[in-house]
DNA sequence: CATGAATGAGTCTTCATTCAT
DNA sequence: AATGAATGAAGACTCATTCAT
């Protein structure tokens, strides 16, 4: 468990610090607890303040898991994105440093792996949850297969097949993160990166050594 | 000796019959509703039965998750482990199966997809849940593992490695999974497959055609 | 407080006996405690249940209390239709029955007043409330309506108006319920009674003697 | 809804006008959401100003009811007692002028009515409630009641009962009041007056033509 | 074996009231 | 005087579990 230090913290505080405050605790408490086992009275609790509080800066409970999923995918979003702006980037490289940031102990941790799948596990019965990543994910396929098809056609990989490569790069992602979530001890961040590298290196061995 | 007229589908029936009965509507239940969506109530009626039943069948509600968890990875351990039990396989033959195993619509379907994410995404929560899991998750990665190796050294590709195209093959299994879960209109069983089958041939070329 | 006795009833019983009991305590509640005074708590205690029981035969507690308001409805419907379905009766002795069972202690009485009067109260926040009440009001409107028009034509009261004087039946009604309810120890069942057949007397002197 | 404009007030206030700019806000409140659905946070809205306030300015939400009732009650009283004070009016012209008082659109609306019936509701629950109306009631019923008598002495109407007649009076008051609330479209101010006029007229036809 | 009414603990939510600013 | 964030108690509702029939 993270703690979210009340301490030095005034009896009141801006609206927007507690909203953050309030989503950094729900997702110990996710990570914690698993999603069913998450209760307001736990969040608040975590996060040093009364249970009234909760819905009072979020109108429900269910409110409050969606901006903390939203929370998620938006910062995920903002580390790849940011990273591919970087300017002079060729399309290999912005294929790295999209791995990278999937896989930055920085960005991506256990515990937020861990709301991840929390959602994703009940993302059949709330289509409420789906909205929240459909969009970000999609966005990301498109974005890898786009720079595998430049990769291919500008090193004449006459073969490839950028569409079916970035399904697999969802896969890996998705399939990595799970497996460092359950088995910490077989699978780790540079293992994981290394083995995607890999991969494109099988694909595009001229651009990916 | 009692001559009372049976209704097609009796009143009482054996235990055993009524326990798959019961794990068969737990995971519709599961798969519609969500893990946290999931209760007794809905079992039962989706079961057509009593909700004093499941207690009656299963002591507890725990009991019969774990129970649904580990129908479904028996099922699973089974399918992979009976198409590599045939006689006459070569190794790159075996992983073959164990990859068609994974991606056979009469093995796995969504429903099935949704029960699994909605266990992982309580996993960390609940230890119980991953002791059904666990065992069975490293024998096939230890399987595919090996039989790599076996790849590796017959066929001569010297500079392999096994260990990590093993955990690849778990990362594309699971996220598959998940993508065709999530995206079904993007991510279908046969793709699935044939990216695997694709990573499989980047590593093993003489080996998949 | 009228108690319900919980003693020989048995552990369980027929869901139309709960539904009845816990309709009687929640008359008993509203009386007692206003409208928002009354929890399903109180209900359930004066029932002698347990709290859960009450949202397992009434789905809400809304559904609760508007069961409560049209069981009463529909009681009090029945009171006054029933006495002018007696055969041979003339118009006269119609209205005057109907006076009478709106003014029968063993029809109502301060308790149910008191839940009448609770609903009125919250009737225009509320139009669950009214679509209980309206049909029935209207019908008794009518009813008084067109007996006070037999009356006049067939008394030869000419300038009689049976439509003011079926509404100042309602008001007299209604008013004489709410002072019976505040005022007790100015206004009696037998008074109210009273004033209204002199106010018929006075507009159908022949017949209301 | 009747607004309360907040605009050019001044960010402070007297507390008197605060008080009657609360006062009003929890009329409109009652009257639209109920006395069970009024909450602080609702009236502090209406009247424009914050949550806190009203419990600055009243100690507590039963205060500020009770003092909403108050207000009603010392406004109709004012009512009917100005206009029986004017110089020179007989009793039956007295007791016309409180017909009117009663029914005058500028002194009692639908939404006023809708909170004498809201606490009407909650009489016997909180006997609070009865203080404020219980003396006002028999001070009305006392007039009116002294008015009948006055006039049926010097009108020679031996056979008549002031006291009964004092009583349906306050029936009919409470009664019409009842039915123009609840069923606007069939009951309305002025039909209400001539039909408690048409009911003086048949006990003292002299006075009342 | 089977039923379904009954229980009661747990949770979300609302809201009067307080209080630092 | 005024604000609005914060508190915590109270209540509706859900649901696993029990149990008499």
């Amino acid at each position: 468990m993270s703690a979210i230090a009340p301490d030095k913290t005034p009896r009141t505080a801006a609206p927007e610090v507690r909203r953050r405050q309030l989503i950094a605790a729900t997702i110990d408490a996710i990570a914690e607890d698993g999603l069913s086992g998450t209760t307001l009275a736990g969040v608040a609790r975590r996060a040093g303040l009364s249970t009234g509080l909760v819905n009072f800066h979020f109108r429900s409970k269910d409110i409050l898991l969606a901006e903390t999923l939203d929370h998620l995918a938006q910062e995920l979003r903002a580390a790849w994105r940011d990273a591919i702006a970087a300017p002079g980037l060729a399309p290999a490289q912005k294929l790295t440093v999209i791995v990278d940031a999937h896989f930055d102990p920085a960005i991506i941790d256990r515990r937020k792996i861990a709301v991840w799948f929390a959602f994703f596990g009940e993302t059949q019965a709330r289509a409420a949850y789906r909205r929240h990543t459909t969009d970000i994910d999609m966005e990301r396929l498109d974005a890898s297969t786009a720079l595998c098809r430049e990769i291919a056609l500008a090193g004449g990989y006459a073969s490839a097949d950028p569409e079916g490569i970035g399904r697999a790069l969802e896969a890996l992602f998705d399939g990595f993160w799970l497996n460092m979530l359950v088995y910490p001890h077989r699978f780790s961040h540079d293992d994981a990166k290394a083995q995607i590298m890999a991969y494109l290196a099988g694909n595009f061995p001229r651009d990916f050594g």
